[in-house]
DNA sequence: GCCAACGTTGGC
DNA sequence: GCCAACGTTGGC
């Protein structure tokens, strides 16, 4: 089972929206690289679920539970999109800075780029992150 | 609100 | 195929 980490703006669709809805396609993804890390994912995987521009940190849990379909809401181009469940929010949150500071992730793709919006998570930087949510 | 970083586009 | 120009994202 893989991990992930998936960006959403609080302001178009954050957690609260998330754990309303249960389920949702995760779409409007117009980036390569973080399609292709889209159509890696099994269902099952966790993602960490970060709030970017106003909230800026890791907030919640979620889970593939539909891999890689074509994107409904792209009307050209090859995109897509999978589905994902609201699994639980974090006992902390845990802020951008936070993470930025921490020894071992130094190397996390929200450290080294910024602006992907879905990246793979290793087990070393899943286990630093839930240890700084409080989950361990 | 500004700007750095990055991706994409288009001219050559 | 290179690279300048432009647009977008997202941190500050």
């Amino acid at each position: 089972m893989k991990k992930w980490l998936i960006k959403s703006d609080p302001e178009e669709y954050g957690w609260n929206e998330m754990q309303k809805d249960k389920t949702t396609l995760w779409t409007g993804v117009r980036n390569y690289q973080a399609r292709n890390n889209m159509r890696a994912m099994k269902k099952g995987d966790a993602l960490l679920f970060y709030h970017s521009n106003a909230d800026m940190a890791v907030v919640a849990i979620c889970q593939v539970v539909g891999e890689a379909m074509p994107d409904p809401t792209a009307t050209e181009g090859d995109w897509s999109c999978v589905e994902i469940k609201a699994v639980k929010k974090l006992k902390q949150p845990v802020p951008l800075a936070q993470i930025k500071s921490h020894k071992d992730l130094k190397e996390f793709g929200l450290v080294r780029n910024g602006r992907l919006s879905v990246m793979p998570v290793s087990e070393k930087e899943w286990e630093a992150i839930m240890t700084m949510a409080g989950e361990y």
